[in-house]
DNA sequence: AGATAAGTTGTAAACGATTTCAAACTATAG
DNA sequence: CTATAGTTTGAAATCGTTTACAACTTATCT
């Protein structure tokens, strides 16, 4: 069907080896050979095949991503980040959604090493997780988001501890002093950072916590899970003034729960949410929350997976440099927290 | 590096042939020579290089699929659904974002075709443009969410005039005279379809229209655009009592600026939007808006796209069976648009 | 002119699988 | 025991490129 590089040398007749020449801008091509095969390709509306071309290259500039869904707008977000980047590298991607499954983690990182793709960046993984395939090929990759599969992995992430450590405290200076927390799973060790660092802000703050004062909604029944985890919370004599969840989309879930009980925000229950999802920002929500470093990340993660890439392909994996990132996120204060009821503020 | 089926074939002293014939399940195998090459393939840590596989069977088990941007929940979410249905076909998808660039799509479309992807799903594609190598290179493609490229693609869209119509009917029977429409860039059929809806619902209704009732956004530079665009529209004596937006990110920038300037919604201002994303159904929010199906629209595709690649590859791609969805979407009301004020539904 | 270097091309061997074809082996029936 | 059909295997071609190597031309220098 398609054409060939054999078609073309005999139109042009040359060797297909001077067609592959002038295909990769070889020197030393005479101007008027050139210009035949150029012809004779304009003529047979040729187009490289390049699975050909990967096979006997070694590489196939394609990488693959991993994350977790892309109803996470995190996820969307940093997807595309990373495709632009890789492009600027000639790359493309192949996307896969792990839906947060080790099970599909590990069959995807399989299917893409058979695929031969040149590299691999990874924003869905687990805690103590070891990804056999990971280990036994020395496929170059990336983590991103979370980290620890195992000790040496590459990774660039939030320093979450800090973040949150700093959302906390931010509820403590407003005065706070019954402070809840709303997290996700702790296999993902950005949640597990994050409870660590709400934990520091309460004792540092010599503050105390509750059993009920922590609820922990699991990901795939988000909604029934919020609504149960809210009525322990609130339900309680003992209720938190404020919350902090590890994820915007919990806070805005909570603001639901809490309006639909009748309860205002902030001066009944201060919120602060962790990801700064763009319609967290719109006027009429005005969440407070900690602004991740998205794009960064992204395209650190990218920039990195290409400099190992190179140094896969011309063996130079000489250093033993590791490569772990730690970005600094930001708070982002707005409506919800109640920082703005200015009689609140610095007056615990 | 990795092993390859020679090295099989010689450790387990048979020939590639034989290996190939149990790596791909063929009967008439000994079980003993099968045993034999399992085994082998055990011990040296076999795996099948997909490229080499797709070389000769000329087919990737790849879709290329092209979208406008991940920003848009509406690609995010309908890219997951792609990606997921298409697994089921045992198909990767490499995704790729044309950032609603004429250009970069036809790009785009090129490079795919040259990694020889087995089928393309496009759902960002402009109204009159035709993208050559999709003519020329008989590859199988499905449209979705936009269609009119030419004449004769395969596409599943949203029924556009339709749901616009009922939406702004919706506004004329809670007694709105003055209705605005806010609309995306008319190269996309979906907002052409919109508009007319929009203008037919009007006509239908004896109303009026005015110059600055219906201003455009250019999606490049929303934010700016968006300022003066509702500058022209509100700063009119002739002020609308109500907004169409083409798309709840219109309707929700839209709201933002109505509050900032102290409008009340909707009570100064009735808003609609189109899209239905997860946020706008929030309760602080309640946009009333046209609910895509995009998961059915994103399924359907891929439903479709594997059915003709299905034909390309048997070679019964005969008859001419044209392929053209056009679902029904569903006004979703909720506060927005002032249908809960109880008094001024059906009372124009 | 002859040596040397540089430019230009073709032959053939990869890359790693699948697949056609024929050959060899085994079992069954007459 | 032989014909026949059904199993089981291997040799070699194939997919569409790139590339090492050798060979042949042409230009340059002494």
């Amino acid at each position: 069907m398609n054409s060939t590089i054999l078609d073309i040398a005999k139109l042009a007749g040359v060797s297909t080896a001077t067609v592959s020449r002038v295909l990769n801008n070889y020197p030393f091509v005479k101007e008027q050979t050139r210009n035949k095969v150029l012809e004779a390709i304009e003529a047979l509306n040729y187009y490289p095949d390049l699975v050909a071309r990967s096979m006997v290259k070694g590489r196939t500039y394609n990488i693959g991503l991993i994350v977790g869904t892309l109803g996470n707008p995190f996820f969307a977000e940093t997807s595309e980040v990373i495709i632009k980047t890789a492009e600027m590298y000639k790359c493309h991607v192949t996307l896969c959604v792990s839906e947060e499954n080790e099970t599909k983690l590990s069959e995807y990182v399989d299917l893409l090493c058979n695929k031969r793709v040149d590299g691999l960046i990874i924003g869905s993984i687990f805690k103590g997780v070891t990804i056999p395939r990971l280990k036994s090929s020395n496929i170059p990759y990336v983590l991103y988001n979370r980290k620890n599969v195992f000790e040496d992995a590459d990774y660039v992430i939030q320093d979450n501890f800090q973040a949150a450590y700093e959302a906390v405290n931010h509820l403590v200076r407003l005065g706070h002093r019954k402070i809840a927390i709303l997290h996700g799973p702790q296999v993902f060790d950005s949640v597990a950072e994050r409870l660590e660092g709400y934990y520091k802000a309460l004792q540092d703050a010599k503050l105390k916590t509750y059993d009920h004062f922590h609820q922990e909604v699991h990901f795939e029944k988000v909604d029934a899970d919020l609504e149960s985890s809210m009525n322990r919370m609130m339900e309680d004599k003992n209720r938190p003034t404020a919350i902090f969840a590890t994820a915007d989309f919990l806070a805005l879930a909570a603001i639901e729960y809490l309006m639909n009980k009748g309860y205002r925000i902030p001066e009944d229950v201060a919120i602060v949410g962790f990801d700064n999802l763009r319609l967290s920002g719109h006027s009429m929500i005005g969440l407070t929350t900690v602004g991740q470093r998205a794009e960064d990340m992204a395209r650190l993660a990218v920039e990195r997976l290409m400099q190992k890439i190179e140094q896969t392909v011309t063996g130079n994996s000489s250093e033993e440099d590791s490569w772990k990132i730690r970005l600094k996120p930001e708070l982002i204060i707005r409506r919800s927290c109640g920082a703005h009821l200015k009689d609140m503020i610095f007056n615990p």
